[in-house]
DNA sequence: ACAAAAGTGTTGTACGTACACCCATGA
DNA sequence: TCATGGGTGTACGTACAACACTTTTGT
């Protein structure tokens, strides 16, 4: 039963006439660090389909909902099946049910969620032996922006979860869960830079998150390149406080 | 077929096993200026169950998602049938789908929406020649703060609903959509502070509305107890801009 | 004349932005 | 010693809150 997973909304609950079906999709970014390049780009992972319609074609990973699971639990189950990984930050984004998304009737809700940098030193064949069987050769990661075209309606999707991603940036402190628990300002500020788009003032941008109280100091310091810099980690107690009063 | 609507969540799709349903739901905010009270009030309509479960409990109007219609046009639906009114804003709010929400497995895709203050004039009669069939004694107006305790956990979402309203009337302008066409200022600042249950400077709210050039000054008056004031339109410009860049 | 709401002016504080400047380390 | 990023200081502009003040009506 763990294991009977096929590609995105395969395995369908019987589809019978009239039938509404929902399906959860979820829209996992992360961050990339090529070695070489000096800035950090986002990216997502995507899995190819295997079947019709929009067969081959790229898509957000994602499934049926099971009668006896929860949205949450369902978002969070197709995350770790397609990355291995647990999320740390996970949101509702949208419910998609127009008629025409899909030739039969479907209602995806789209989760959206953060995941932590990958270390790189971990090869894929060491991190595969972790977890068990997300199948690695059609789960692809790919920039956030230049990815190529989607099945369904996944491209708006996409799109959309970029948007709240940017926005709520802007007013959250969720940088942090692409990074690491020890981290450099530098490195908050790559992230928020990679998701604005834009060069952030290292001066302003130190005193804004200072000033924000989110981030506990330590005593060590990345050692490096030039001057060391001061490694900070994220203040757990604001993990709670963050969200409005949602049904949880 | 249009008129074969019972009260909330009843005709129901033929119920089979492991069958997961897909409801739409709508809270419906509007505003109350009671003759006599000094502030106003923002009220919302409930719909009284007649079958179990939570028979004879207070709900939130909705209904089935019917196979051909996008989730959207099911909320519009459902608010049409329950007020006979147009709404002036309408967005997605959550979709609910906890297993225990209900005693069936039912996921709930809500929607909050703003209709404009009803002219208190025109009487119940009156208002019921209008449209066809919403049967008015199976609905009533609450205070959306006090209202009585609702089923399944629509008391959840309504108190989630406000929090989307007064967090949105901060950085959006959707408040006009609880008044009509002309409204002076003062009338403005009252819906603010219904939803804010705070008193502002009106003064400074003057500067505020008027710097955010999303209204037009008209060369009519409001004559009343004294000094009178000037009447406002809300600019129709800014209707499309306000939403991100939402699925449509 | 007076009360009360409409409307204007002024001031202080907070915060973001731009940018000059010093500090500490590896090479 | 020099280049580079880490880290501090300062000045300016905008936005908002507080509140004094003038204007215009009905009674």
């Amino acid at each position: 039963m763990t294991t009977t997973r096929g590609p995105v909304h395969a395995a369908q609950p019987d589809a019978r006439e009239d039938g509404i079906r929902v399906a959860v999709s979820t829209v996992i970014f992360s961050l990339r660090r090529d070695t070489g390049a000096d800035r950090a780009r986002v990216v997502l992972p995507l899995v190819r389909r295997t079947r019709e319609p929009y067969e081959s074609a790229w898509a957000l990973p994602g499934g049926w909902l099971r009668p006896d699971e929860n949205l949450d639990a369902a978002a969070s189950r197709t995350l770790a099946e397609t990355t291995g990984l647990a999320p740390s930050f996970l949101e509702q984004l949208y419910a998609f049910g127009d008629v025409d998304r899909s030739p039969s009737r479907v209602v995806s809700i789209v989760y959206w969620a953060l995941v932590r940098e990958e270390v790189s030193s971990i090869s894929a064949s060491t991190a595969a032996a972790h977890d068990d069987n997300h199948d690695d050769e059609n789960v692809a990661w790919f920039d956030a922006i230049t990815h190529p075209p989607l099945a369904f309606d996944h491209d708006q999707i996409v799109e959309y979860a970029l948007w709240r991603l940017r926005n709520k940036v802007g007013y959250s402190r969720i940088a942090h869960g692409l990074l690491p628990d020890l981290f450099t300002l530098a490195d908050l500020r790559e992230v928020y830079e990679a998701i604005l788009g834009r060069r952030l003032d290292p001066a302003n941008f130190r005193r804004q998150v200072e000033n924000s109280d989110t981030l506990i100091p330590t005593d060590d310091y990345r050692t490096g390149s030039h001057r060391p810099a001061r490694l900070y980690r994220y203040d757990e107690a604001f993990e709670l406080a963050e969200r409005g009063p949602l049904p949880h």
